[in-house]
DNA sequence: CTATTATATAAATAGACACTCATATGAGTA
DNA sequence: TACTCATATGAGTGTCTATTTATATAATAG
C-alpha cells in the first residue's frame, strides 16, 4: 500500500501533471517540457527527478539532449480515467453542497 | 489541471487508500471502517473528511451510523489498475538502478 | 582548450499536510 | 431528561514537499 500511494503521490502534482500531459504518450527533451510548460528550467528538472526516481518516466540521452517519456505509456489513460472521474465527483460534490445548502433553509 | 492534481493527491496517502480497500465497491460504516483498517476513530474520520469534501466518497446516515462509499465505485478499477502500472514501474526502476550500478562499477 | 548549450544538484525557505489530544455533536434508549 | 454509542471538529505540532537561487556537470562546436 505505502508503494502505491509514494506513486500516486507523485501524479497528484499540478506541474507534474502538465509535464505528464505535454509529453503524452510519445517523448520529449527537457528543454521542450521548459518551453511546453513555461516553467522554469530547475523547476521542471526538479519535477522529472521526482518522476523518474519514481519509475514513472524513462530517459534516453541523444547528444546533448536526454528525452523523457512515459515509462509505461498507459498510464497517460490512466490519467485521463482518472480526469472522468473527478469531473464527474466535482460535479456531483457540487450538486451536493446546493442540496445542502436548500436543506439548511428548509430548517 | 489543479483541480485533477487535488483529486489525485488525496488518493496518494497509504491510510486513504487502505479506507477505499476495506470499503470496495460496497459501503461501509465508520465503525467498521476502524475496525478493518485498525486506524485510531479520529484519524479515520479526519481521512474521511478529506474524500468526503472531495467528492471521493459518498455518506448515508442509517440511525446512528454513517455509511461511506465510492462517488463512482469504477473509481476502485482504477485504482486497481495503478496499482499495476505501479508494480511494472517499480520493477523498472529497480532493474534500472541495477544497472546503473553496473556501469558505474565498469568506469 | 574554451565557450556555449543542455541538464542536474544543493541548500534554504515557506507552506501544506498528517497526526494526536481534547472536546463537541447527534441519534437512540432507558 | 440523562446516558451511551457513533461520529465529527478544532487546535497544536512535527514532518514533508514545492519552489527559488546559486552552482555544478555533461556534451558539443569552434
Amino acid at each position: 500500500m505505502q508503494h502505491l500511494a509514494q506513486f500516486i503521490k507523485v501524479l497528484g502534482d499540478a506541474n507534474r501533471l502538465a509535464i505528464i500531459h505535454a509529453i503524452g504518450k510519445s517523448s520529449l527533451s527537457v528543454t521542450e517540457i521548459i518551453k511546453a510548460t513555461t516553467l522554469s528550467q530547475t523547476l521542471v528538472s526538479f519535477h522529472l527527478r521526482t518522476l523518474r526516481e519514481n519509475g514513472i518516466m524513462s530517459t534516453k540521452r541523444d547528444g546533448p539532449f536526454i528525452y523523457y517519456r512515459l515509462t509505461v505509456p498507459e498510464l497517460y489513460d490512466l490519467i485521463g480515467e482518472l480526469s472522468r472521474v473527478a469531473g464527474v465527483e466535482n460535479a456531483i460534490t457540487k450538486a451536493t453542497r446546493s442540496l445542502e445548502v436548500i436543506n439548511r433553509n428548509r430548517v
